[in-house]
DNA sequence: TTGATAGGCAAGTCGTCACTTGCCTATGCT
DNA sequence: AGCATAGGCAAGTGACGACTTGCCTATCAA
């Protein structure tokens, strides 16, 4: 149970320049490692080394938030939000009460 | 954006431990320290303080996952899981491909 | 009032994680 | 071939977070 394989979901999460990638992934699919840099430190004044970028893709890609497929000498990302319905599947929201009639 | 409210949720969310202790209110609801201390040896096999799963509970307090009620010496714990829609908000799944007819 | 139960506060330790630095591989252009 | 671009690997550093230990407060029962 614990140590499963959420774990990798929730701990990808836990860091906000990882949430920012997300986004930036969720605006525009596709983006290479030079591209994310641009963007983080552009719209979001990340100054921020490439090598730290490309150890959160993975962080990200084992959680299975992103996707990558390799094309020639590039590497495009691609967001997969289909892991977060495990968060709101594992702690559903509680039915209404009902007025027992 | 980056150290908004969202820090504090994605924060709490990371620690298996503090998992562990929204499932058991889950199950449960409106369970003392004491209880969940228990819940957790007991079905988790966690051996762990009682001050530790206090520091854990406000954490999850921070987030609003969890809300409380004092009675007398008591104090209830309640799972509130309103929170966690923000992050299926955040990322939304994307619309399926319509074949453009 | 005394004792027991339920919980809180604060300092200290230890491990993990984010980030950097330096070097290396691979693909493409000219 | 030669150079630039895109990316990967690995070790080292610094900070934050989880947990413990020790002591303190508050409520209730005898």
């Amino acid at each position: 149970m614990l140590g499963g394989v959420a774990d990798e979901l929730f701990k990808a999460l836990a860091d906000p320049t990882r949430r920012t990638i997300l986004d930036e992934l969720a605006d525009r699919s596709g983006q290479t490692l030079f591209e994310i840099c641009g963007r983080l430190s552009m719209r979001h004044q990340l100054g921020i080394s490439r090598q730290a970028v490309s150890q959160h893709l993975a962080v990200l890609e084992a959680a299975g938030l992103v996707e990558t497929r390799r094309e020639g000498r590039y590497k495009y990302h691609d967001l997969n939000t289909a892991p977060l319905r495990q968060i709101t599947e594992r702690w559903p929201e509680p039915e209404p009460e009902e007025s027992t009639p």
